[in-house]
DNA sequence: CATTAATACTTCGAATTCTAATAATTAGAA
DNA sequence: TTCTAATTATTAGAATTCGAAGTATTAATG
């Protein structure tokens, strides 16, 4: 009772680096959502906006592409996002299936504003690292996560 | 107009760290709740079954501050569990606030058969990375995990 | 051309997750 | 001891998220 783990030792070390991964994931979200939230918008939100302001409109399929997230969630959050008036939808005309996302007016003033914040809060959170160091962890969480998305379940 | 952000040096080398974080993050929820998803469980009630195993019973306020939840989700996750008869709530004798979750002989057998399975899962899904890369990456997310709890939201 | 297959999105049901508000219990202070 | 604080858990309401099923449109096949 109350005894941790104890396995082979390439077990401890991928679980130990796998906890250490999603925890400092976890802070970080939790930080910048709350700070995110005092806006009036949730993360979810807040990507959505964030790719269309710097990557311009684009569709609801590129948009879960680029945020890794499932179609459905995609409609969900737009739908959101279009109730608050910060995005609008457009059937694209040569192809009546696709449904385009833009910015409005309101959105894009908005997420204008928000983003630089945000940015510094980010630059902030990893000023715990060097500037080297988070290069070496960029390097390794880009690898990890090549790896993963290509190999996928086989293996 | 499809235009990626172009900030400070600093901004671009964190915020790179940043989202390859997240994505690697993202990747490998997704790969391991698929799997964990086969025997009908979701990754939250996973974590919660597999805290109990190693830990062995606790309340539901320190099984918030094992998986970093609030307590509210730990009261409708542990309530799914506890439909599932997976686990079992008992109010604490010398302190009635409090209720300790345990798992039930069902679920020890569960998450006892699941786990072997999930860490040699982790083991593959890091085999990616070296083992001096691996050990490289959890002190990396260690500090900065420990960083933004502890410095929070002021800086 | 007609049928079938593939694509893009929506809807539905369920679980997660949060914050805020509430209830129950315990601890501390007057 | 009695009133107030703090602690622990639950409930309510909203948003996220997924997979599966359904709809509309387009592409491909016969």
């Amino acid at each position: 009772m109350g005894t941790r783990y104890h396995g082979k030792p390439d077990e401890v070390r991928a679980l130990n680096a796998f906890i250490k991964l999603m925890r400092a994931t976890d802070s970080i979200s939790a930080e910048l959502s709350r700070h995110v939230g005092e806006a009036g918008l949730t993360l979810g939100q807040f990507g959505v906006l964030e790719a269309l302001l710097h990557l311009g409109p684009m569709s609801q399929g590129d948009l879960g592409a680029k945020l890794l997230r499932s179609g459905s969630n995609i409609t969900t959050v737009v739908d959101n996002l279009e109730k608050l008036g910060l995005v609008e939808r457009t059937r694209r005309q040569d192809d009546r299936r696709v449904v385009d996302v833009a910015l409005t007016p309101k959105g894009r003033t908005l997420i204008a504003r928000l983003f630089p914040t945000h940015a510094r809060r980010i630059v902030r959170l990893f000023s715990a690292l060097t500037a080297a160091n988070q290069r070496q962890l960029a390097d390794l969480c880009r690898t990890l996560g090549r790896s993963v998305s290509e190999t996928g379940g086989d293996g």
